[in-house]
DNA sequence: TGACGGAATATGTGCATACATATTACCCAT
DNA sequence: ATGGGTAATATGTATGCACATATTCCGTCA
């Protein structure tokens, strides 16, 4: 017979919130009275209700206890990899072309995004990424080189700034924006696309230490992209 | 003086991550050792390792010890509200609207998602959202019958399917799959748009026990509709 | 009646200790 | 060399204990 374990007060408290023995709202028996009914330590309760906690399950507070939160699905997380892995997860051969490279003052939009003054100046990048023979996105990316200071000496010619980026900055904070447009000409044109067609665009924003490093938008086809999200309830 | 908190290690090892003193792929001093360097229990310093590691900073693995990880931008969270609280956040009056509601053998890629067989039949919604006086969302809904038995006595004609749901389900697993698209002639006149307009697409399907509850097509207007996902660093 | 303050209580966390378990390193036999 | 068994080691976790801290409850006093 081994030692009632964590992941045994887990399992069984789990269960009776799935059963509705505890309901939504319930007040969860306190740590001493289960511990006394698993016959286990307080800290070993402790801990697992301190899971359950993490997980979304329940909600602590002392002297008031531990009660059942309604079920309310969790964030889902959505995995955003990089363009490279995702190319090359599906087999297809990944290639990357840099359209653009200059220094100049954004458009008001993009400063306001960075918290840059009216005059200065930022990298822009337009790169194209394919997949195989397709385009899978077109990228436009500021970059504040008052914070990256270094990518100034950067041509990007071989290396996409999202990359380069994860590689020289330890970012902080990131923040995607998920949206549906038609693509106007230009981008039907870079993309290969019809004027018109549906596109799925994905703006980026990055910080450290809560200065905005860089801001990207990048746009891919409609037709073919997919971005999934999984929520996965405790056990 | 008071003694050293699980936070302190957490912080300080963060810290050493963060200056690069600990470099992606370096192994963390021992439980052991940092407890000595810390002057505090083993147990301690384990906590704030575990956390680290349940964050994603590092990966521990008995007997080879802890090693830093590469600074991968971890997955993304994203809010996917319920439609009334979206709609009632922004102050604009919530309205629901059942257009069709019928049993049916599903079509063949909605029976291979439902788990379905060639002649079962399901539960078919169609539903229209309304924020104020535009169109927020539409809802093509199919309902597994032998899942949840008790859809069929519900006339949904003041509930959408996703609030009952929640309610009379504890679900499981919840996977959302993004998209942008055009909007075809059926949808663009449902959501008062041009044809073509593109449109902002959620497909979503929940389980609970491994069985497939129900599968949602839910189009928004592409040129309102955004969705934020925002990841946080640890400290 | 109402404001205030202290007691009661549930969770939060630290410590020393002991044992469990996975994995690596190494040594020995073939 | 090589394969396999075994010891060494780092993490994983349970326990009893002590004290910290937030919050509620309740009684007291104005």
């Amino acid at each position: 017979m081994s030692r009632t374990s964590y992941l045994d007060v887990k399992a069984v408290i789990l269960g009776r919130i799935r059963s509705g023995e505890l309901a939504p709202g319930d007040t969860v028996p306190g740590e001493a009275a289960l511990a006394g009914e698993f016959g286990c330590a307080r800290v070993t309760v402790n801990r697992a209700l301190r899971e359950l906690a993490g997980a979304g399950v329940v909600e602590r507070r002392r002297r008031a206890g531990t009660r059942v939160l309604d079920p309310t699905p969790r964030d889902a997380a959505v995995e955003v990899p990089s363009v490279r892995a995702e190319i090359e997860a599906t087999g297809a051969e990944y290639r990357y072309e840099l359209l653009a490279r200059r220094i100049a003052v954004p458009p008001r939009q993009v400063r306001a995004a960075l918290g840059l003054g009216p005059r200065a100046r930022a990298l822009h990048l337009r790169c194209r990424h394919w997949a195989g023979a397709s385009v899978h996105q077109i990228e436009e990316r500021w970059i504040n080189l008052d914070v990256v200071p270094a990518a100034r000496k950067v041509d990007f010619a071989a290396t996409g700034p999202n990359d380069w980026l994860i590689r020289a900055m330890p970012l902080s904070r990131v923040e995607h924006v998920f949206s549906a447009a038609n693509a106007n000409a230009a981008e039907a044109e870079l993309l290969g696309l019809a004027p018109g067609a549906a596109v799925f665009v994905v703006e980026r924003r990055t910080w450290i230490d809560g200065r905005a490093i860089t801001r990207a938008r990048l746009v891919h086809p409609g037709a073919t992209h997919r971005l999934v999200a999984r929520t996965q309830s405790p056990l």
